[in-house]
Formats: C-alpha cells, structure tokens, sequence
DNA sequence: GCACAAGTTGAAGTTAACGTTAACGTAAGC
DNA sequence: GCTTACGTTAACGTTAACTTCAACTTGTGC
C-alpha cells in the first residue's frame, strides 16, 4: 500500500468516505477521474480523493453524477479560452441558483420541523397533565 | 371540473405543479395520498395538494418518497399516543440535523463557486489585456 | 348519439446509481 | 506452498421513481 501521504488505495479511500470500492470504480468508469495505475492496480492521487469529496458532497445536496463531474472539471485547467470561460461562469450561476432555491426549501422544511415538534410537546404535555388527573 | 375553490382535478395539480397525471397517481399507489372519488374520478383536497408540495420540495432536498411520507404524515393526527409523539420527536431531530449537514454543505459549494467564479474573471481579465497587447 | 376531452387501470419499459457474482492475479506471512 | 487479504475485469441484477403504452370508461358540447 503506497501510503506515501499522498497517494492512496481504493480501499483506503472507501474506508476514509464509507463507501464500497464498486462505487468507487463506478465513478470512474464514468469518467469522474482516472487514476494512475501500477501494473492494473489504482493509484489514487491527493486530487482524486478531493473530487471524490466532491462528487459525495455533491451527492448530499441532490446532484447527478454527471452534474458533479461538471462542477469538478470547472475547477480543471485548460479551459484558459474565453469562449469556454464564459460558459463556465453560466454554469457557475445556474448552479448559484439551484443553491438558493434550495436555501429557501431548507429554511421552509426547518420551520416546518420546528411547528411540528412543537405541535407534538404540546401534545405531550396534555397527555401528562391527563394521566396526572388519573393518578391522583 | 369541480372548481369549487376547495378541491383539483388530477390535471389541474399536474399543471399547477409542473408534473404529469402519471406521476400523481404513481404518488397514490405508493400511499402518498389517499384523494376522495367521484365515481372512479380523483378529487384532491387542499390538504393532498399541500402533501404534493411537501413532496416535492422533499425531492428538491433529496428526500426519497418514503422519507417525505414520513414526514407528511408527522403533520397527521391520530397521534395522540405518548409513545408514537416521542418517536415522531425523534424522526424530527433526525431530519434536522440532515438539514444542519446540508446547510454546511450547501455553504461550502456556495463558497466553492464563488471562488471559481473569481479565478474565472481573472483569467477572463488576463486574457483581455493578452488581445489588447496584440491589437496594440 | 356521437365525437372528443379527460379520466381510469395495468403492465411493461427506462434511467441512474450502484450491488452482486464469478473468475482471476498478486503479495505477505507462516 | 497454502491461506488470507486485497486487487482486478466483465457481466448481470436490483431499486427507486418514473414514463410509455394500450385499452377502457365517463362526462360535455353540439
């Protein structure tokens, strides 16, 4: 195991992010990144275990894969054209959007929660001033 | 078209929420809602039309149709009993701290974008004064 | 009374994101 | 030299959430 510090194993990946190391091929082969290898064996970099951090973080706000691959291939070099810098900055705002949207749906589900549990103290409280009455 | 104000026809909600009938009823047969019937015709209440908005911010915020069910019928009564109040608690906690995570992550990628943006206008800037050198 | 729009059910097909299984190579430790 | 742990590829299976399709009924206008 190449545990330079700076290289690491499929295995020590999914251990590190809880996730199988099929998820981790399957990401991959669809085309996520593309480690080196030794021989036929992965060897992933510092850079591949932050897009997997990525695509994961991505994952938890809703995205498809593919939509994480394009968030992550923003942030790649070679893209020094101006042509292809404005369309990156289009979907940097697209994905601003999506964000604040779902900002707004955050708070409205957090307020909901907090009616809710509240509505269910309330309840609770009736309920034991009830089996008080019983008691005494 | 009962149009009373107070209830929908399947079409009417599908075209409100941007969704297909198809849809609405995939939602029933897997105990989203129970709307009444007119015949074999659905009549959705403003209570099922509430549950379908819930739904779908639900989606928006990666919740499985499951998980939303479980959170619509939190709203319900029939709970009275002190033990099922207390699990419902705990079903709300839990919810929130997914939220609390996804609050984070979402700050995090806003951050992200924002950085990438930057880096963007600046190569923008750069390769500007790159043409204006040439044209001059 | 007949077309036509809008409703219905049931079943099969689709897509994304993996899971599962089989069949195999490699390196370490005893 | 055998086990054990970890790695590989290739191919098929599974689940969720729909979509598509076919065949049918029901209510409305003319």
């Amino acid at each position: 195991m190449p545990t330079d510090g700076n290289t690491y194993t499929i295995s020590e990946l999914s251990r590190e992010f809880g996730i199988t190391t099929r998820t981790i091929r399957h990401y991959e082969e669809i085309g996520l990144f593309t480690p080196e290898r030794r021989g036929q064996t992965r060897i992933f970099s510092n850079a591949d275990r932050t897009k997997l951090k990525l695509i994961l973080r991505g994952k938890r706000l809703g995205l498809t894969l593919p939509e994480s691959r394009d968030i992550i291939n923003m942030y790649e070099p070679g893209k020094n054209n101006t042509q292809q810098l404005l369309t990156t900055i289009d979907t940097i705002n697209q994905q601003r959007q999506r964000l604040q949207r779902q900002l707004q749906d955050l708070k409205k589900m957090m307020a909901d929660l907090d009616r809710a549990e509240n509505g269910c103290r309330a309840e609770l409280e009736a309920n034991r001033k009830l089996r008080d009455k019983q008691t005494r």
